[in-house]
DNA sequence: GAGGCACGCGCC
DNA sequence: AAACGGCGCGTGCCTC
């Protein structure tokens, strides 16, 4: 085979690295730059049970930038493919879509880049991802390969080389190899490390579960969402309109304790925290425990009317104005936010740049995410997931029935609660009040949280809670024998075995709030398990089948789907039965319901 | 000028 | 008497 090159230098694998690295790489590294030698290096990869896998490109954009390196490899070979000597990297499909495990180090990363090369990987696995998974929410250090090979391999990278293929143009280095090769027997050995302690900490299911989803996470990024932009402008401009009405309502309202200046303005900072205090400090509101909008909406006063009203709409413009629409990408004209596959220490995803998990409810904002003409948007999402869970959880025959039953879970919870006919429209009030406890709780809610949430005394909530737990005792049961068997084992867990490991104890205060999360992380992550089961069933579902439609959102327990016009309908039912499908492997006793929406645009 | 904090608030 | 879980992001304000 031509191409075979002698990096051994040691350059990269510094002392103290494992010397084996070292000698695998210099007796089995094969540089790739011809149809023939491409050929032969599949042949001998394609069977391989575990194969690591990096790329090098010229930049950060999938969009823009360009495959420099395709590195992959295993303790017996490695091979280095140099992506610019070929037309297309086809010939790589049968190494990338064998029935073994392909690892990557952050793999969304590469599989973006792989996609804008045709390329689809069947195995996914992300020593990122297993690293997170395992450290289980403590604080054991950065999560680059560097830092994880020095934790668990005892292999120290040298990263200097990293930053010479950004927007390289030449011939590649033998040093560039090296470190990308380098990198690739790191992630090989890196993943058997973690795979044992995967297995050691239970964390086998979830594991499988994340490296199922990661493609899905990819694809969401790769694709990105599409967004009207006029219609947001318009949005942006009624919003400036009715700020500038506010202010002037806000001026007039701080006349009387404010002089004027020179010209008869009155310069005052609305934003401004210390401003405020001073205002209303001499409005003869002296302690106010904070500035939130509950607060001000209790004292009944011009200044804090108006000024509730001037958040509004100053939210509008500094969420979704220019730094928003500057996220729209120059070439594929979507917004293509970073999802971040284990955001959250429950086990949730995150999204930023932009967030595309808060934008405001309704139709007003999310309709303008409309798909492209010919297209159509699926919004999928898990009725009552959360609340479902605690059910299956903590197996309450009454709490169960409710579910079983179907109809309006809130109006049924007061129902039973309160012995009354309650509906949507028939004592409100009392749903309300029952919605309020059936979300408090899945957070960990004592009497006090209850009290304020529902502006009632703490006496009236005690009693609230005393029937909703009398009514419900083993919901009540399950989240106290929750919070008392992770703080004696030091951590909770998820109905797929995910783990949050708890802080020491600190002070009570401390101590509270570990008895919520405690209650709180089994339901949230678990929820998580199952949205993530979910995305790769209907990611898998879509390709099989061969539709042209893909994941562009995903809010926690809702999907968002976009699809050609003429398969809505059966992407519409395929989305349904996946995510249901998802749901059941965990929720055996309750129903999973799934609703779901065909429309122009993201849905609710 | 960058970085970090507190605050407030959008979502689930 | 009693401060409900998880995020990202904009603003002001402080420090270096």
């Amino acid at each position: 085979m031509r191409g075979r090159s002698g990096y051994g230098s040691g350059a990269v694998l510094q002392a103290g690295g494992l010397k084996r690295l070292k000698k695998e790489m210099s007796s089995n590294a094969w540089v790739v730059r011809d149809e023939a030698g491409l050929r032969e290096a599949v042949r001998r990869l394609e069977n391989r049970p575990i194969l690591a896998c990096d790329l090098e490109t010229t930049g950060l954009d999938p969009h823009r930038d360009t495959v420099l390196l395709v590195l992959i490899g295993d303790a017996r070979l490695q091979v280095a493919v140099d992506a610019r000597a070929f037309d297309d990297l086809r010939l790589l499909k049968p190494v990338l879509e064998r029935e073994g495990l392909t690892v990557f180090h952050n793999a969304q990363f590469d599989l973006k880049f792989l996609k804008s090369l045709n390329l689809e990987v069947s195995r996914p696995q992300d020593t990122m991802v297993l690293e997170i998974l395992l450290a289980g929410g403590r604080r054991v250090g950065p999560r680059t390969l560097k830092a994880c090979c020095e934790r668990r391999v005892g292999l120290s990278l040298d990263k200097a080389e990293r930053t010479s293929f950004m927007n390289y143009e030449g011939e590649l280095t033998d040093a560039q190899i090296t470190y990308g090769l380098a990198d690739v027997l790191a992630t090989y050995h890196l993943f058997l490390e973690q795979t044992g302690a995967i297995e050691d900490a239970g964390l086998g299911r979830v594991a499988r579960i994340e490296g199922a989803a990661t493609d899905p996470f990819a694809e969401l990024e790769y694709r990105g969402i599409h967004l009207d932009r006029s219609s947001w402008e318009r949005l942006l401009e009624e919003a400036r309109g009715a700020r500038e009405a506010t202010l002037q309502a806000l001026r007039a309202a701080v006349r009387p304790v404010v002089n004027p200046d020179l010209f008869g303005h009155v310069s005052v900072n609305f934003d401004s925290e210390s401003d405020l205090r001073d205002l209303f400090g001499r409005l003869g509101y002296e302690d106010l425990p904070d500035l939130t909008k509950a607060t001000l909406s209790r004292l009944d006063h011009p200044l804090a009317t108006a000024l509730v009203e001037y958040r509004v709409h100053q939210k509008v413009l500094s969420s979704y104005g220019d730094e928003f629409l500057s996220h729209i990408h120059p070439v594929t004209g979507r917004l293509h936010p970073r999802f971040k596959q284990l955001g959250a220490a429950t086990g949730r995803c995150s999204c930023e740049g932009p967030n595309l998990q808060s934008i405001q409810g309704g139709d007003r904002f999310r309709g303008a995410f409309s798909a492209p003409n010919g297209r159509m948007m699926v919004t999928a999402d898990y009725s009552g997931c959360e609340l479902r869970i605690l059910a299956e959880l903590s197996k309450d025959p009454a709490f169960l029935r409710v579910f079983q039953e179907g109809g309006d879970l809130h109006s049924l919870v007061a129902s039973s609660m309160f012995g009354k006919q309650v509906s949507k429209t028939e004592n409100p009030d009392l749903r309300s009040r029952a919605k309020a406890i059936n979300f408090g709780l899945c957070y960990g809610m004592g009497a006090a949280g209850l009290a304020r949430q529902i502006s009632s005394s703490v006496e009236e909530a005690e009693d609230l809670l005393d029937r909703y737990f009398s009514e419900y005792p083993k919901v009540k049961q399950w989240l106290d024998m929750s919070a008392d068997v992770a703080i004696g084992r030091g951590y909770c867990e998820t109905m797929a075995g995910r783990r949050l490991y708890l802080d020491d104890m600190g002070d009570p205060e401390r101590r509270q709030q570990i008895i919520r999360q405690a209650k709180n992380m089994p339901i949230q992550g678990t929820s998580a398990d199952i949205t993530k089961l979910a995305m790769a069933r209907v990611a898998r579902a879509l390709r099989s089948r061969g539709k042209d439609a893909f994941l562009v959102n995903c809010v926690h327990d809702e999907l968002v789907v976009e699809t050609s016009e003429s398969d809505a309908d059966e992407v519409a039912r395929l989305v349904r039965k996946e995510m249901v499908s998802a749901g059941e492997v965990f929720l055996k006793e309750v129903p999973t319901v799934v609703d779901v929406q065909v429309a122009r645009h993201w849905a609710k």
